[in-house]
DNA sequence: TCAATTTGTTTGACTTATGTAATAAATATA
DNA sequence: TATATTTATTACATAAGTCAAACAAATTGA
C-alpha cells in the first residue's frame, strides 16, 4: 500500500511517516505544495491513499485535492487541519476529501481512518467483484468463484449472473430480468431467459456454491442460500 | 437515497429524521436495537447508508454492523456516539464503519460526511465503471461510453479495454497485455493483441472519444488524451 | 537512403454463444 | 385427481467472436 502524505510541518510529518511506515505502508512524503501536487497527479506513482494538509505553502492542499478528482483519480484522501472550523470541513469534503481530521489528532485514530478507506475500495474496486454468501463475480474477468473454483462466463450468464448478485434475495421477476439483460428493445423470447437460468444453474452447481437460484412459481427467480426442503 | 438510522434517544433522532429528510433522503428511523437489526439486514430495504449509534437498547450498535458486513453488506457505514475514547473509535473503524462522529456534532458536518461516503460507491460500486477522461467501461453491460454514445464490446475487446482504462497515461508492455487478458498458460500469438488494438482503435473513434490508444514503438502501448502531433 | 524491425489492416477458417423450438417435469387450482 | 399453466431440459440452426496468416505501412538506426 503506497500512501502520499503531504504535510507542511517537517516534525508532523517526519513523525507521521515514521508511524506509517512501521505499520507497513510504503509513504512518499513531501512538504511543499507545488512539488506535492506533481506527485499527487503522476498516476504512475500509484498512490492508494493520500493525506493532504489543508495549508500548503505555494500550492493550497484544497486545490491539488480538486485537480486529482478533476482528473477522475479516483483514490481515498484525508484531510488534516489546524483549522476546525465546521464550513473548512463541509468544504474539505465536498470538494472530493472522504475524511476530514483536525490537530492535534492521534496517529492510531489517522491509522484506523486509513484501514477503514483502504477497506472500501478494496472491495468496491479493486477486485471490482459482486458477492453474495459464498459466490462472487469478477467483472473484469467474468468469472464466477466459489471457493476455489473459477469459471469463465458467457457474456449473457454473466449478465444475467450480476443482475442477481445486485439483488440478492429478492424476487427478480421475469419481467425485470430480460429488461435488464437484453434491454428494452430486444425482443427476446421469455423460454430464452429459462434457458439462461438453466445455464446459470449448471455453473453454480460446478463451483459448489451453497447458493441456488430458486424459482418462485408465477412471480420469477431468487438468488439465495440453500435450504432445507424437508416435507 | 435511502437511510437507515439507529438512534435510541428519541429527541436526537427526530431532529436528525427531520433535517435529513429535508435536505431529501428517505430515511427510516428507529429507536431499538432489535428492531433496527432486523431492518438493517433486510436486502429488500435497500439502504444506501445508515447512520448507527454505537449505545443501543438489546442489541449494541457496534453486533448489527459486524452482522451486517458479516453478510457482506457493503453499504457505507457511520457510528455516532456519546463515548469520544481512541479505543471506541479505533474497534468501531476496524469492525466495518467507514465513519466515526463523537456527540455532539453539527448536523451540517454530518451531511457533508453523508454526502463524501455515497459520492464514493456511487463512483465505484453502483455505477460499476471503469473510467478515464471521456471514455467510462460499464463493466455490467460490457459497454464503452463517452458521452451520449455507447457500444457494446466483444469478451476480449473489453477485457483489453479494462486493462488499459485500470492504468491510464502509463505505457504498458505487450507482454503484460498478454499477461492480463489471456493469462499465462495461453499462448495467443503476439499479433493477436496488434489485432484488438486495432479493434478498440476503431471502437474509440466510433464513440467519437478524444482519448487514444498510442503506441510506444518497441515498448508497448499507452491510454491517453489526443494530443496534436505538430511537427 | 536502405534494410530490419515493429506496427497496422484485411481476410478467412474455426470455435463459441445465442435464441428458438420441442418435449418433459413440476406446480397450482378446481 | 385432472387440467391448465409454469418451469426444466435437450437439441439444433444461426449468429458472433477468436485467432492466425498474409501483406501493407510506419518507425528506427546504420
Amino acid at each position: 500500500m503506497k500512501i502520499l502524505l503531504l504535510e507542511d510541518d517537517k516534525y508532523l510529518c517526519d513523525n507521521m511517516k515514521q508511524q506509517l511506515t512501521k505499520e507497513g505502508y510504503i509513504v512518499d512524503a513531501c512538504n511543499d505544495g507545488e512539488e506535492g501536487f506533481l506527485l499527487a497527479l503522476d498516476r504512475n506513482n500509484g498512490y492508494d491513499l493520500a493525506i493532504i494538509d489543508r495549508m500548503l505553502p505555494v500550492i493550497d492542499g484544497l486545490a491539488i485535492i480538486k485537480a486529482m478528482r478533476n482528473k477522475k483519480m479516483q483514490l481515498p484522501i484525508i484531510i488534516i487541519t489546524g483549522m476546525s472550523e465546521l464550513q473548512d470541513k463541509i468544504e474539505g469534503l465536498d470538494n472530493g476529501a472522504d475524511d476530514y481530521l483536525t490537530k492535534p489528532f492521534h496517529i492510531s485514530e489517522l491509522s484506523a481512518r486509513i484501514r477503514a478507506l483502504i477497506r472500501r475500495p478494496a472491495i468496491l474496486a479493486e477486485q471490482n467483484c459482486l458477492s453474495y454468501h459464498d459466490l462472487s463475480l469478477d467483472v473484469l474477468k467474468r468469472q464466477l468463484v466459489c471457493k476455489s473454483s473459477h469459471l469463465v462466463l458467457t457474456p449473457t450468464e454473466f449478465h444475467l449472473m450480476s443482475v442477481f448478485l445486485e439483488k440478492p434475495e429478492i424476487v427478480l421477476t421475469r419481467e425485470q430480468l430480460i429488461q435488464k439483460v437484453w434491454e428494452t428493445d430486444a425482443s427476446v423470447e421469455s423460454k430464452n431467459l429459462d434457458n439462461y437460468i438453466y445455464f446459470l444453474r449448471k455453473r453454480i452447481r460446478t463451483v459448489e456454491s451453497e447458493c441456488v437460484l430458486s424459482s418462485v412459481y408465477g412471480s420469477g427467480f431468487i438468488l439465495e442460500v440453500k435450504h432445507d426442503t424437508k416435507a
